[in-house]
DNA sequence: AAATATTATTAGATTTCTCTAATAAAAATG
DNA sequence: CATTTTTATTAGAGAAATCTAATAATATTT
């Protein structure tokens, strides 16, 4: 038997705090001249001893290059992943506040943990019910609004007739301008 | 200074990992007559020895009552723990394929992930949406099967429109319906 | 009841991620 | 440019969660 006792560690998944790592150099890539051991630290709450004992890791996964004391770069892997991890966090983070109306810090600190817990595809799926709800039949743009109003004042039948007559003539109006562009 | 150097281990919060205990001890609770330690090794992948020393650590915090060859007991605070983080799941699971439509076995692998990134409010403010979604504002159970063909046609506006008309229809149905048991 | 099979525990090792304290390198300052 | 400050690394330890191998207790079967 080849490659004996040789766990291929390129080829294993990383993990979350190794996810948490690539997004944080590559917001820092985007935010600054240079990544530096300091900021890194700084984003993710650790010492910095931590993070030089992780860039190691990630260095001997190729997902970034890393000379000690040098400016450190991310790899094409490692920049995909942590492409991808900053993905998930914004779209988690926006379902929370824009369609759940969770408070911004608790919406980052949740979507945070969340984006290592979800696939891509789950994802895609989030994206495309947000979109859906903010585009296809849907009467006006209050539909989230009455979410809203729906929490404080519970199912309550007159209201709800009330916001379904409104819903009910933003439709009309929506038709009609949809009528009136028709063929384009 | 009181209390030097003892870390008072009760007051923590659990880890991940013991929320994922007392949740299949809670499981288990219901589905058998006693909950064995092989029960749980096969409930969460691991092996026996794993969950006797994983059932020392609960057992010092307090959250089962634990002799070695007994039965094992979840301690109030325990249950309370382990059913909360079932509802996480549940309520989670739910969401993921009934609005998401992710495949059952996929939904439940990341339900079991997200249980623990996402705080009670959060949740409920989960099922506020789940139930808004469901009740209120919208015309027709079928909103959600839209959103099915949505996902598959994309965005089409003559298709939306179609679809427009149809919940525009709907709509009026159940406003009738409405007003003629208005006063109730 | 003795032999066998199953279940549970102990002992000890490993991996991952974190820390503090000490040291070294690089950058900034007088 | 020598000194001081900041930044980064090394060394070593610790907590958490897992594993395998060996042993012990319990349950089952003949």
């Amino acid at each position: 038997m080849e490659n004996k006792g040789v766990k291929n560690t390129l080829l294993k998944p990383p993990t979350p705090a190794m996810e948490d790592y690539l997004e944080a150099i590559f917001n820092l890539d985007r935010e600054k001249r240079v990544v530096r051991v300091r900021d890194i630290a700084k984003k993710l709450g650790v010492r910095m001893p931590t993070v030089t004992s992780m860039l190691k890791t990630l260095s001997k996964r190729e997902l970034i290059d890393y000379e000690k004391y040098e400016y450190l770069e991310l790899t094409d892997n490692g920049r995909a992943i942590g492409k991808e991890i900053h993905r998930r966090h914004c779209v988690l983070r926006s379902f929370l506040t824009d369609f759940l109306n969770i408070d911004d810090k608790i919406a980052d600190e949740e979507a945070c943990k969340m984006e290592h817990a979800i696939s891509s595809s789950t994802l895609d799926r989030f994206i495309a019910f947000m979109e859906f709800v903010q585009s296809c039949p849907r009467a006006g743009a209050n539909w989230l609004d009455r979410f809203d109003k729906y929490t404080v004042q519970g199912r309550d039948g007159a209201k709800c007739l009330e916001h379904m007559k409104e819903f009910f003539d933003g439709f009309k109006e929506k038709i009609d301008a949809m009528e009136n562009r028709e063929g384009n």
